[in-house]
DNA sequence: ATTAGCACTCGAAAGAGAAGAGTGCTAACA
DNA sequence: TGTTAGCACTCTTCTCTTTCGAGTGCTAAT
């Protein structure tokens, strides 16, 4: 069963004006809409078979329509029109990229403010990848007798440290060889391999120039592993309190609740594929968030996929100019981090 | 004008009570509490005078009373008794410093969720002052011809890191030299000092190393103070949802505006005193802070006053249970770092 | 000084009615 | 045959009452 051109464009009228509206659009409504010429009665055929099909939808037996979830994918894949971003929208992406001095964490922050501020919806940022980066120095630096902050630094400019107490077993000195070893012997590994291999490959060769091995390894990889790295950044959240559809204390928690587990956010944003991925309500499996919809996409760093840049909003989202300004930004900072 | 012994009575069940319900107090309901042996109209007749004193309020002309904001603080200046804290509320508390590889930030991080999770409202923590401290050692570790980390770590174990782009100007090698002098030469200055030192005092003698100098310092400094640290900790933020006096959107939004405002809060919340203090509702000074409640608390190393943690909820508080926490997390902060 | 009694006030909840937006269906029309 | 006018019907929303109960303030009795 395919649609007619008219039923396209009156579900097309729906959904963009129930984006804008958040109300139930009525027949008389969109008959009044300019580039219609169709009585309310054929219109209301019209929407009848379009919510037989299962694109459309009713509050209650008498009310205007409003877009199923079916309505919305249908829009999203066969509808969404190119948005022309405004001068001011490009500007302030342009922005967070023109800064003199500049890293990762920096342009991410930013990224996701700008994108939660442009929509008005939550954003939420997975930061490049630690463990895909190559070790390009580890450094211990020894406060006092019992202190001392280790430091790790990739050849993507990432940098970990911690702090941690030197056991009273292990010299400083000791500490020191087995750093300079470990940057040796691994200088330019894959940080991911670095556990296993700090365990396998040297454990012989250190036994003769360190007493308690073992133990100084432990704490090494402790200090350096203990915590996972902070790379997701989040911004906007009091914007799910601007949506009409939000407008109850239970739902906002319920939804906040969601967010907040930081860990089945990672999960939902790490992205599988290349590219942009909406999801809409149902589709993201997760209960407590029926009523929102998940736009995702993937930056890169010379083709190497990164990250994830993601916006989390009503399912009554304003799709086409959310999709430009994701693309945009994603595309912005792939070209800023490949540039570098 | 002294309150008499009973009114004090009255005074204490009515807070204490309402800072369970949230419900208007009626005068028959404090009569059949335990330890009450007036007849309901002798308590109106005292609630009429409380009110009239200032110290209680009601919602109509026909309701039971709430305390007023001075009632309040007369409650939490002289009726605020020894609470004692369950072993369970101990035991979480002790947990946060139980860890082997600890550092200010992750203590910090434990402790601001932990006190959110224990009283179930919006915990703020100022981290350790980082300008307070004095250089241990700086480092710039290249990345490629164009790219650098600049890393920057203290006595007390914190580490502030920046990645930057080496302008063409300046060759890699003078960079390491100009890292060197200053290490050298600052070595244990308090970091606050640091920018206009090495404005001052270097200058000249790097003149006759380094072509440069002025730009290589400027693009160091930018490296390493182009943004505030990030020493402000909030959790919690969600639990402000359950509180039944802001089960209402409009006011969660003004709330969260608020709590949003870094910099306000910071304000806020940077002691001037040693010790604990409550702001009440208006108090706080700030419209949408009305009906809302601050406690902070200051933490410290060996005396000096490091920073601030803080507790921000209803005015209806369980004030006496929040103090014993916050005084027990403040002086479990201060032990452990001055421990270390 | 305390308390019982009572009239009064106010909010919350429940119900009734009116208005209005919108539908589905039928029959007329081009 | 596709389109539209007309109309009865449905359902929400708003407002207005009514009722109920909790709680007060005041007066008079103890």
């Amino acid at each position: 069963m395919v649609l007619s051109s008219r039923q396209l464009l009156i579900l097309q009228v729906i959904i963009d004006e129930f984006i804008q509206s958040a109300q139930p659009i009525g027949s008389r409504a969109i008959s009044k809409k300019e580039g219609i010429s169709y009585s309310p009665a054929t219109i209301r055929n019209e929407m009848a078979d379009l919510e037989e099909l299962g694109y459309l939808e009713k509050t209650h037996s008498s009310s205007g329509r409003i877009p199923s979830e079916k309505g919305y994918r249908f829009y999203v894949d066969h509808m969404l029109l190119p948005f022309h971003l405004s001068e001011k929208d490009q500007k302030l992406i342009s922005a967070v990229f023109d800064y003199e001095y500049v890293d990762f964490e920096q342009v991410v922050q930013k990224s996701v403010e700008v994108l939660s501020d442009l929509t008005n919806y939550t954003s939420i940022i997975l930061g490049p990848e630690v463990f895909e980066a190559r070790l390009k120095q580890l450094q211990i630096i020894q406060l006092s007798k019992t202190s001392a902050v280790a430091i790790l630094v990739t050849n993507k400019g990432h940098v970990e440290h911690r702090s941690f107490t030197i056991p009273a077993e292990i010299s400083g000195s000791d500490l020191e060889k087995l750093v300079n070893i470990l940057n040796e012997k691994f200088y330019n590994i894959p940080i991911i391999q670095l556990h296993s291999r700090m365990q396998v490959e040297i454990g012989n060769i250190l036994n003769s120039y360190i007493t308690n091995v073992n133990l100084a390894l432990k704490y090494l990889h402790g200090a350096l592993f203990s915590q996972q790295p902070d790379n997701y950044y989040m911004s906007g959240m009091t914007n799910m309190l601007l949506q009409p559809e939000f407008n109850d204390v239970e739902k906002v928690h319920s939804i906040y609740s969601i967010i907040e587990k930081e860990d089945l956010m990672i999960d939902l944003l790490r992205a599988t594929e290349q590219g942009l991925k909406i999801s809409i309500g149902q589709e993201n499996k997760i209960d407590e968030m029926q009523d929102l919809s998940l736009i995702k996409a993937t930056y890169s760093l010379s083709g190497e996929q990164l990250g994830t840049i993601a916006l989390l909003g009503p399912k009554r989202m304003d799709y086409s100019r959310v999709v430009s300004l994701i693309n945009l930004l994603s595309n912005q900072m792939s070209k800023t981090f490949t540039d570098w």
